[in-house]
DNA sequence: AAGTATTTTACGGTTTCCCGTAAGGAAATG
DNA sequence: CATTTCCTTACGGGAAACCGTAAAATACTT
């Protein structure tokens, strides 16, 4: 089983059963960390004294508060540590359920499993450690039931995303054409941006850009 | 300190550190349920055996899965609660922390203690236990510092956000002005919806309709 | 290199939003 | 009962969204 694992969770009522998990599977040594950049800091400490991480087992989600911090998700987290350790066994054990969102964690991220916080969800993260240590590929909790080959809302791509966040900030079209091209992102006219909202209006069943956005924030996509 | 006391939390995860408290302060009757539903079932089995609950410790937020259910909030099991048994002490226990949402727990349905589950949320809920067992009142969580006697926010009232979720469903004003109509909430002139939009929208300092929604949306008023 | 397809951009007409002003009506005050 | 005040509704003009069509630019094929 795996020798030294990182817990990345900012809850202590969660922490602790996860950590309880840790300690049942006999992990000799089993570090928790608050915050992203904690975690960040204690996987290269752990490179440099040549006593690095088996797994990390981290949340999405970080509450924000006084303190000031450069890593503010799991993502980042997670990025970060790929970093510097690619071949880092990871965890994600979080609440989110939104495939698209968990599908970008094994592509784009490259985790190794994914728990959904549930009712369930102890024995859940335990199969997924097990598992993982198996070498087992793309574990999900049995919660969670979609398809990887559902291309369907893997479409929705970065440029979309980019879109809805800026109408979500109040941008006009032509505030969100002038915005990419000082970006140079393109397509940047006004009339390909509308054409783009279009599709999502479609895509979403959304009456109007108003709707639209109360629809991307529903699904947290910005 | 309290004899029997009631966990409603569908987060497994999280019920295993509430339940310890409880065993901490060596309470004698500890039960927990998973969904909403089954909560008002024991309180209201609980009174008719002449045993109730001294205390319930919900949530607010519950994941849907497979199962048909009536109560799908903390909010919506405490009302009922209240209904059966309007002296239950209750604490809730969430990751909510927006001031006005936890305003009206205390002024609509009467709570006890609100713990927002953070870093150090354990030995707070601990704390908001004894001290509810003292009656103290509004007992808050030390992360959360508010002014009960603010009003700002206290003032968006649920015709406002009547008129945000409709607009959140790609309403136009003509399509809420009929539907006020039809549900004979007044006032219902385009004009006048028109005026109180724009009302919100200089309160929350918002560009237009979407970008109202988007802030909104992140306020969790809709 | 020419032709085809696709993408990007431009344009115009209609609807809705946006915002100021003002008329109409109800409650409050004296 | 008249006057003031506040609230609701109506109206109008300009901005932005909405929606279809078409031209321009780019990529793709043969």
């Amino acid at each position: 089983m795996f020798k030294k694992v990182l817990v990345a969770e900012d809850l202590d009522s969660i922490s602790i059963a996860v950590i309880q998990v840790l300690e049942d599977l006999q992990i000799p040594t089993i570090h928790h960390v608050k915050y992203c950049d904690d975690g960040l800091l204690k996987i290269k400490k752990a490179l440099l004294e040549n006593e690095p991480y088996d797994l990390l087992i981290s949340d999405l989600s970080f509450k924000t508060d006084h303190r000031d911090i450069h890593l503010s998700s799991g993502e980042e987290l997670i990025e970060s540590a790929n970093g510097v350790q690619p071949k880092l066994k990871k965890i994600v054990f979080s609440i989110e359920d939104k495939s698209y969102r968990i599908k970008s964690l094994f592509y784009d991220l490259g985790i190794n499993a994914y728990v959904s916080k549930g009712r369930n969800s102890i024995s859940e993260l335990r199969k997924a450690i097990e598992g993982t240590f198996r070498n087992e590929e793309r574990i999900l909790s049995s919660d969670l039931s979609f398809n990887f080959n559902d291309k369907s809302l893997i479409e929705i791509e970065s440029y979309d995303i980019s879109i809805l966040k800026l109408l979500a900030q109040g941008y006009i079209l032509e505030n969100i054409s002038s915005e990419f091209k000082s970006s140079s992102i393109t397509p940047n006219g006004t009339s390909s941006i509308e054409k783009r909202i279009n599709k999502l209006k479609i895509y979403f069943k959304a009456n109007n850009n108003v709707h639209l956005i109360a629809i991307a924030k529903d699904f947290g996509l910005v």
